[in-house]
RNA sequence: CGGGGUAUAGCGUAGUCCGGUUAGCGCGCCUGCUUUGGGAGCAGGAGGUCGUAGGUUCGAAUCCUACUACCCCGACCA
């Protein structure tokens, strides 16, 4: 583990604040909570949604877009949704502002105080569903496939950068069926394209499960969640997928007319990914030398560096350089070529380190003798010369091999930091030095509720597929017949 | 909202307890020369409403009062 990911947040923290604002990935805004995020850190952001767009797209859905703002009525109609959301709505109260009486400032004109408030939206289930109802009226209407791409506000009392950000952006997909089957189904597919995405193309290992009931998003039937498990041993939540039931459908009154023709509610899901995925990346994989980001997503994936004295050297470098980005540039390899001379080499492999890109090329004079070239790799710090014919290939295969290590070494680090805990005492002091511990729970709120005062660890999931297992919960010592994974989170 | 802390140049900070020259230092920035295979060296230079407002004093970054912002810990949470 890297020096700087010690168990103790405040050096985490520190850390990361430092990272990111180097690293050109975001830094925190002036407006409260908010974050900006700059082109680097952005350009990782467009993977992500590239290569999530395409999945949601091959499973069949479409993307649409709603408003920004919701009548604040809206939210009264779904009771335990307007209970979660209810103290971290931003209120939009007036419509203009005006010069104030002595000139000097810009108020807010009173008399235009809006009939009827508007929330920014937290999330956007309700005007959808409030909008779905005039969609759909018959079985031949169904299903909706239909995914956002937004951004939601959310008046966190304490942000974090990336993890927990008054505004953030994300994927928003809300689905409305005919059968409770197919919506659960719904759920479950979105699920794995969110364990997918984490695992082949974030280089992250996740947990796919179901949340407890007092852990599940307000105005669902069931959460499903993927689980991520941070260097300092703080476990993420990464993705959430929710089944609905008819909660929505009840709330906005959006009923069918069924094959058979009755008259019933629709049956819905909703789930969502954001840029805390940002955050699960740099904290998954990093080192105390900054950001290392899998191939798939990082914006360039290899940078090329000259080494020269002079005018004349620096011309034969880049003629070569030239030929061998054509050829990485043919397989789809993104490539920088940082002929900057305001900036020395060694200052460039400290930035492309920071940055995390994957592979570095240094040429200089002597490779143009030998016909050589250095290759370093960000994931293990390897350097290497090597002949420059054939370089596409080598590099086309170090670029897959960087990825699958970084899941590997992620997934090893997850083994290792996993434990199975039988007592009480085992298990307080488990949570404080962190991991996932694997322990018996007797399936109540009021236990769960208990172990949360206690220890601050949460029922991160329910696994699915977990093996049953007797046993008594760690707690109570009621019995019990299967672990649940516990964890301190973010 | 409760508890604790901080505010001095783009960033990081010294000075504040115990008031007293022109507010000091590092990084970064600009100019010039030498450098360039792991964050260069030397020389010169620019950059400050000391968070805001008021008060005490011959004199305030320093003492007093109020306010504001930010950070950490809790409640809340993707």
């Amino acid at each position: 583990m890297a020096k700087n990911f010690s168990t103790r947040e405040e050096n985490y923290s520190q850390w990361y604040n430092e990272l990111v604002v180097k690293a050109d990935l975001a830094e925190n805004s002036a407006v409260r909570g908010c974050m900006v995020i700059k082109p680097y850190g952005y350009a990782i952001w467009e993977r992500m949604q590239a290569a999530l767009d395409k999945m949601f797209k091959d499973s069949g859905h479409e993307n649409a877009y709603f408003p920004l703002f919701i009548p604040k009525s809206f939210f009264n109609k779904e009771a335990s949704h307007v209970k979660g959301f209810a103290k971290e709505c931003a209120v939009v109260t007036h419509y203009r502002l005006k010069t104030s009486d002595d000139g000097k400032d810009i108020v807010v004109d009173e008399d235009a105080k809006l009939e009827e408030e508007l929330i920014i939206r937290p999330t956007s289930e309700t005007i959808i569903w409030d909008t779905y109802r005039k969609w759909i009226q018959s079985y031949r209407d169904l299903p909706i496939l239909i995914n956002q791409w937004a951004n939601v506000v959310r008046w966190e009392m304490r942000t974090r950068l990336f993890l927990r950000t008054a505004e953030f952006l994300w994927q928003e997909g809300h689905t409305a069926h005919e059968t409770s089957q197919e919506a659960v189904k719904e759920t479950l597919t979105i699920l794995d394209i969110y364990a997918k995405f984490a695992e082949e193309w974030m280089g992250v290992p996740v947990l796919k499960g179901l949340k407890s009931q007092s852990e599940k998003f307000a105005g669902a039937i069931d959460t499903y969640c993927i689980e991520a498990l941070m260097q300092d041993g703080k476990a993420l939540q990464a993705g959430t997928s929710h089944f609905l039931g008819q909660n929505f459908a009840k709330a906005f009154d959006v009923k069918f007319l069924s094959k058979e023709n009755k008259l019933e509610y629709v049956w819905a899901t909703s789930w969502g990914v954001s840029t805390r995925l940002m955050g699960a990346l740099v904290m998954a994989h990093s080192d105390d030398k900054g950001l290392v980001l899998p191939p798939k997503l990082a914006p360039i994936q290899v940078a090329i560096i000259p080494i020269y004295k002079k005018e004349d050297q620096l011309e034969q470098i880049s003629e070569k350089v030239k030929k061998i980005k054509i050829l990485l540039e043919a397989k789809g390899i993104s490539v920088k070529y940082d002929d900057r001379d305001t900036y020395k080499p060694g200052w460039k492999f400290s930035e492309y380190e920071f940055k995390g890109v994957p592979v570095r090329l240094a040429l200089g004079p002597r490779d143009l003798e030998n016909n050589t070239i250095e290759i370093a790799r960000r994931d293990t710090l390897e350097k290497q010369i090597i002949p420059i014919e054939g370089i596409e290939d080598v590099i086309e295969k170090l670029l897959a091999e960087i990825q699958k290590n970084l899941y590997t070494k992620a997934l090893s680090f997850r083994k290792n930091n996993t434990f199975s805990v039988d007592s009480w005492d085992d298990f307080k002091i488990q949570i404080e030095k962190g991991g996932f511990v694997m322990a018996h729970w007797d399936g109540t709120p009021e236990t769960e509720l208990k172990i949360k005062e206690e220890t601050k660890a949460t029922i991160r999931t329910i696994p699915l597929n977990n093996p049953q297992e007797q046993g008594n919960c760690i707690f109570t010592g009621k019995p019990s017949k299967e672990r649940v994974v516990f964890a301190k989170a973010y």
